[in-house]
DNA sequence: AGCACGCCGACT
DNA sequence: GTCGGCGTGCTC
């Protein structure tokens, strides 16, 4: 052992900065102990004790004296600094990866270093209890050098014979029961014993017996041969060439799941014989089960990684990416952080998936993720959808990406809208139920072929329409759907937060019947039971589908011929259906148009298209149903027309004339807490110092007076002033969440880094001033969903 | 975020 | 007394 800690010529640096997981914004000073002096790095993981516990934080500075806002009581020292396991060095690439989410999203830096580092397996904690050992119940020898205070709890715990569990043990003591503890513990009179730790929330262990994916069905068995577009070989070529070239490219690639596919094999295995890696990222278990399973069909070895396999399969999972063998991984979000190098290709497969943003802390996006990867890596990105995300469909506009859609006009079914106007409103189940789709039933039975009824996504929140024409009441501000509060008769949107009472007439037709929404399809697979009882009925959606177990068993059902009607959610689209359906029904498409959300156009859109995708080839008899009051809206226009050009158009002309993203940045700001009234205030509190904020920004408050809103009417036009716009605040949608009342306000900015920075600023503020009332502070920066 | 600490109420 | 719950304040 050489230990001359000799005076080096050159001093090396003796502090430290460091974050830490958790919901702290700031970074923490130590003093790095002389022998670790001149070892410690930037993006070095280092063990430190915060309060009571050693945490693994990230050094992300060096400084040679103090910082000016160190605390003069003194610093702490750095415990150790991961000697153990290299692992914990993090390359300069996972350091900055990590700080560009914690930016991006207005998250905590140390919090999104897990996101980067390998998956641990939490140990929870147990329910300790110390009772006396043998030894402690003999009347011990010599008392010498024992405190007063182990003097006392050796007494308390004569008294319990059984123990005494940890909490109760510290609760009345004084600081210094835990040193004295450790004490007793020392001189072997006291032992701890470990109870039944928390129950460990296993996730579906068996279900992942078969790692390898080959076992999994691959696909459907009705696109089970595509025919490779003919442009698509031309594109491979591109793509061959951008590897070679090691460089960044962004593609959108538009088609049906075949073509997608053929796309990714080829694509991947051009990219393998660059001698460069692949990631694919999707938003689901089942399809990056089933994405591995096309990998080894075409007979490549994937490694998945996503959060359902146990942690321990996980953590392999994570050191096989980052190991020399490993030449593709596919997962989902997570896997978008994947240790690998040498990365050529970065596939998103189904981009506009909602379930690639993480709703908890670093609220990230998969997509925005890959896409910073392809860009700092020099890989070459696809975001490949049925249905691409108006946000890609920008990025196409704004020359940032190139789009290629391939598709296949004869592959789509026979589409048919009904008018549910025609139908009047007092038949309550009939109308959902028309003579036409009973008829499309009945002839799909008889064929012996399955008939799909699916089913939009009901709204959270209660919303009106007019039973007559279809319109539901919008906010005149927002254009999104009013919420319907039945008890104080009123109508309120919960963006702005404006609330007025129910309107009497239907904004459009003057109709006097205004009722809420989604009456009629609660009772829908009652209804087509008692209309065809000898029908074999079964339902996807998110009750009978807990786990991706649970949708093989119902594919497998359908594979067997058991089922002839199958009534589901959104979640029928997870399935591998092993054949396409003779007919699909939407008997409701408005349903998911009235979520108060101003992507529910979109939404409803790709569930149309989705829902055509689960049909035959009109050349084979495939038919699709949409029943709609409204058969002008331009999702079922561009629907029934084939044409989807006309549907992005005029939905990026209603988010422009809103200003609604891909158009601004939009920023969610959540306050919650215990005590409504605080929670109101707080809210009340944010936007005045937001707005504050804004026009101190612009030197002098706009207009003076009024001073606290623009005037509402502006929101709509695309104004030329480049300040961030702020709505609400608002009760949110979902007004009480574990006992914790939620208010929303909203963020409008050209560019996120301005939203973001007035948000961070104003909410350090807030933080100060307010200090009790337990009040939370989140920001979701992008969120994806409104309701 | 996690933890300690204090206060309250239930149970025994 | 014991034990769980919850609000509050703090962490270099």
């Amino acid at each position: 052992m050489r230990d001359q800690p000799v005076q080096a010529a050159a001093p090396l640096p003796g502090y430290v900065d460091v974050v830490l997981p958790r919901r702290l914004h700031r970074s923490f000073t130590y003093v790095v102990p002389a022998e670790l002096r001149g070892r410690i790095v930037i993006g070095q993981s280092v063990l430190v004790p915060f309060g009571t516990q050693d945490l693994q934080g990230l050094v992300i500075a060096l400084h040679h004296r103090p910082p000016s806002g160190a605390p003069e009581a003194g610093l702490k020292s750095l415990r150790s600094c991961g000697e153990t396991s290299r692992d914990h060095v993090l390359t300069p690439a996972q350091v900055e990866l990590s700080r560009w989410v914690a930016e991006r999203y207005a998250a905590p830096w140390g919090q999104c270093i897990k996101l980067v580092l390998p998956p641990v397996d939490q140990p929870r904690r147990p329910h300790t209890r110390y009772l006396l050992t043998a030894q402690g119940l003999a009347e011990p020898s010599s008392r010498d050098g024992m405190g007063e205070a182990e003097l006392r709890l050796l007494a308390r715990l004569r008294r319990r014979p059984n123990g005494i569990m940890e909490s109760t043990l510290l609760r009345g003591e004084k600081s210094g029961a835990m040193p004295a503890l450790r004490a007793l513990i020392k001189r072997g009179l006291v032992e701890q014993r470990d109870e039944a730790a928390a129950p460990k929330r296993t996730r579906r262990g068996k279900a992942h017996a078969l790692t390898t994916a080959s076992a999994l069905p691959i696909g459907e068995a009705g696109e089970a041969s595509p025919p490779p577009p003919a442009e698509a070989q031309s594109w491979l070529m591109m793509i061959d060439k951008q590897v070679a070239a090691d460089g960044y490219a962004a593609l959108l690639l538009e088609g049906e799941r075949a073509t997608r596919h053929w796309c990714l094999v080829q694509a991947a295995q051009a990219t393998l014989r660059r001698g460069r890696r692949v990631l694919v990222i999707t938003g689901d278990v089942e399809n990056a089960d089933r994405l591995a399973g096309l990998f080894a069909a075409a007979g490549e070895q994937a490694t998945l990684l996503h959060s359902s396999l146990p942690v321990k399969e996980r953590e392999a999972a994570w050191y096989e990416a980052r190991g020399a063998s490993s030449t593709i991984v596919i997962g989902t979000r997570m896997a978008a952080f994947a240790p690998i190098d040498r990365l050529g290709l970065v596939w998103v497969e189904g981009e506009d998936d909602t379930s690639l943003k993480e709703e908890q802390v670093p609220r990230y996006h998969a997509r925005e993720v890959a896409h910073e990867r392809a860009r700092r890596e020099n890989a070459v990105l696809v975001l490949a959808s049925n249905h691409p995300s108006l946000e890609s469909w920008a990025a196409v506009q704004q020359g940032l990406m190139m789009a290629c859609v391939y598709r296949n006009p004869t592959q789509g079914p026979k589409i048919q809208v009904i008018d549910l106007k025609a139908y009047g409103r007092d038949s309550s189940a009939g109308t959902v139920l028309t003579p036409d789709l009973c008829e499309g039933i009945r002839d799909a039975l008889q064929r012996r072929s399955l008939a799909i009824l699916f089913l939009n996504r009901k709204g959270f929140a209660s919303v009106l329409h007019c039973a007559d024409c279809g319109v539901n009441p919008q906010c005149d501000v927002c254009s999104v759907a009013l919420t319907f509060f039945r008890r104080s008769n009123q109508v309120r949107c919960h963006y702005c937060g404006r609330s007025k009472p129910v309107p009497e007439q239907c904004p459009r037709c003057q109709s006097l019947k205004l009722e809420p929404v989604g009456a009629g399809t609660e009772r829908i697979e009652e209804a087509v039971r008692r209309m065809f009882p000898m029908a074999r009925v079964g339902r996807v959606d998110g009750e009978t589908i807990r786990r991706p177990g649970d949708a093989r068993a119902v594919s497998r059902l359908m594979d067997a011929g058991e089922l002839d009607i199958v009534i589901g959610t959104q979640m029928l689209f997870r399935l591998a259906l092993p054949a396409r359906a003779a007919f699909v029904a939407v008997p409701d498409a408005d349903a998911g148009l009235h979520v108060p959300d101003f992507r529910s156009a979109e939404r409803m859109y790709h569930g149309l298209v989705d829902a055509a995708a689960l049909a035959l080839p009109a050349a084979a008899g495939g038919r699709l149903l949409v029943q709609t009051r409204l058969p002008d809206h331009h999702a079922i226009l561009a629907l029934a027309s084939g044409n989807e050009e006309m549907f992005v158009a005029q939905e990026q002309a209603f988010r422009q004339l809103l200003q609604y993203p891909p158009w601004t940045s939009l920023i969610r700001l959540d306050v919650s807490g215990t005590a409504e009234p605080a929670v109101a205030r707080a809210a009340h509190r944010w936007v005045a110092l937001l707005r504050g904020q804004v026009f101190s920004a612009q030197g002098a408050p706009l207009s003076g007076g009024h001073g606290v809103s623009r005037p509402g009417g502006s929101a709509g036009v695309a104004g030329e002033s480049r300040q961030p716009f702020i709505l609400g605040p608002s009760p949110a949608p979902h007004a009480m969440v574990r006992n914790r009342y939620c208010w929303q306000i909203l963020v409008k900015s050209d560019a996120s880094e301005v939203g973001t920075a007035a948000v961070l600023r104003t909410r350090e503020e807030l933080e100060r001033e307010s200090r009790r009332g337990g009040l939370r502070f989140d920001i979701d920066v992008d969120p994806v969903s409104m309701a």
